[in-house]
DNA sequence: TTGAAAGCGCTAACAT
DNA sequence: ATGTTAGCGCTTTCAA
């Protein structure tokens, strides 16, 4: 730690009286590259050093009515979707001196209206948030002038900047895979109908099955809650059904590990009599016996461009927006082998 | 959202005229209850009301040198165990409308310094960290009237709140379970002991076979970082031990997925061939096959308990420090089932 | 290029 | 019980 003895109470008066300059001096030399002589601009930091002098945030923000804070608002910060995409906000944002201010809504909207007012509240520089409302008209108003970026989902009704994934192609081409590998019946366990991914991945799966002129069988899709009990319910329904499916796919981390647990207490066997794909690349994925095949988000590079995004914004606010799609990447692993010991 | 039409310019002073008070009466009013009439209070609430007025934050934190941010600061959010004490945190915090700033340490020293150094510079009113260094002495001084709560782990020479576990009874307890299933040589997957919680547990480790009266056999001890690589290595040479052990039991929550992708990759059953107890209790314990006995911390609760700790010492910083140890509990699952198949 | 001075919007003495 | 007023520490016109 710094020799700081104590809350630092050194102000800009006294840095200036000490090296015999103007306040606004001392300030133009800290703010970058104005227009300050060499000569002051050595006695300045010099003293500044000395007194071990750190300019006070508070005053600063007050002063420019701006903060270097960003807000980021997530459906749930326990879902490590969320966690790696931080991680890559955090990162771009660390070099830019920016700080992160963060809450959950747990997908719901007065919980989410809330927090984005309390960032407003805050002073903010920006939002990064996961829209969880189908509907954002109402809200432009709010969001004016205030950059936003909107990750995971693009909100309905916002004109802001997005980063999302290609949803629609990660299901076919896991489609294509399981098809590949000699399974026809292919079980989805969708979200909800009223969230963007969930919508978007059972429109993937339902062009999937297209491209490889499959029938759309509606018993094969079972909706359930982002989260792992709505996961275990789904796949019990699937494997309750007269015909069972002899592969299923997960649109959602949470809901694959909720599948495996229905799996498990059947003692089925994967993928001899079940092959599994799950959406996103979790820690665990390789962990598991047989390790896990799935849909792999770009997590982390999420997470930079909606940061990187943001501060383009910040620096040119006429910017265009930008509705920035990411490509995921099928990790193939063993629980979607070869069907053969049926 | 609010029917705010633009952002909010309305200041304290035109709330003042408009209800036509001082504006010392309006902050009166607006900062709880102070001494003034209903009669005025209902004014001022109503053109409050009338004009939309949002107090501004900013004037508000550089008048009164203090805000309502809490500093939150983990070795790394991508570990569930922290999101999940966060979200505890985040819970009790939200109550008394603070927000919360995140940030990770990465384990690293300079790191968790300059982290630490930046939520003072914004002025945080108090600090909630996980302490990754061994020696805190040279940070008394830097954290002289910052609340602060350590959790996780205590920080040596550091005069502060504590959260923690009581680590060296939850290895205890486990080693008792494994030797009442009939598992009589059991390995221990450690942390690197400069850390507080891999020195706790290892010594759990050693006491828990005193207990039972059986010698200590280094050969079963393998360290590691707390990563998922770390336990694989270490469970890798566990099990190419002459004689390795017919159960194990990992520090960590990533180095128990490293070790079990360790037995995965040799093919070997859990029981039957190694049983298995991790550390923490994460989401996907219940979805591995077989289902993973652990130890589960009260994560939720640690960070619940943190944030009260943080909020009673903000309302009174004279109060004696507090070191509070949370016990954890064995869930006991398949996969530490009956020694019975060798 | 530098300094003087006016606030940013609020709260808390102090005065009434 | 209420109003007056002096700043909190900084940045940024404006003037020199």
């Amino acid at each position: 730690m710094k020799n700081s003895s104590s809350p630092d109470k050194v102000t800009i008066k006294e840095v200036a009286q000490q090296a015999g300059v103007s306040t606004a001096t001392v300030s133009r030399v800290l703010s970058g590259a104005d227009e300050v002589s060499g000569d002051l601009q050595n006695r300045v930091l010099e003293t500044v050093q000395a007194l071990n002098y750190h300019p006070n945030q508070l005053a600063r923000n007050l002063r420019k009515q701006a903060t270097n804070i960003i807000g980021f608002l997530v459906t749930d910060f326990q879902n490590p979707f969320f966690t790696s995409v931080m991680r890559g906000i955090q990162d771009v944002l660390q070099e830019k001196a920016y700080v992160l201010l963060t809450a959950n809504s747990d997908e719901n909207p007065d919980q989410e209206n809330l927090h984005l007012e309390t960032f407003r509240a805050q002073g903010v520089a920006g939002i990064i948030f996961t829209p969880s409302q189908t509907d954002y008209s109402l809200h432009q108003n709010f969001l004016q002038g205030l950059p936003t970026v909107a990750v995971d989902r693009r909100p309905l009704g916002l004109t802001v900047d997005s980063v999302t994934v290609d949803n629609i192609n990660s299901i076919r081409v896991a489609i294509r895979h399981l098809i590949e590998m000699g399974y026809h019946r292919i079980g989805f366990i969708a979200g909800l109908p009223q969230t963007f991914t969930a919508l978007e991945r059972l429109r993937g799966y339902q062009v999937g099955l297209e491209d490889e002129r499959i029938g759309l069988d509606r018993n094969l899709i079972k909706e359930g809650f982002y989260s792992q009990e709505g996961g275990r319910q789904a796949m019990n329904n699937l494997l309750d059904l007269p015909e069972p499916p002899t592969a299923v796919l997960t649109a959602n981390n949470l809901m694959t590990l909720g599948a495996l647990q229905a799996i498990h207490e059947r003692f089925m066997k994967i993928p001899d009599e079940i092959a599994v794909i799950g959406f996103d690349d979790m820690v665990w994925a390789a962990s598991l016996q047989p390790p896990l095949t799935v849909v792999a988000q770009p997590t982390y590079d999420i997470g930079r461009t909606a940061a990187s995004l943001l501060l383009e914004r910040l620096n040119n606010p006429d910017l265009p927006f930008q509705d920035i799609v990411l490509e995921t990447k099928l990790i193939v692993r063993a629980s979607s082998g070869e069907k053969n010991c049926v």
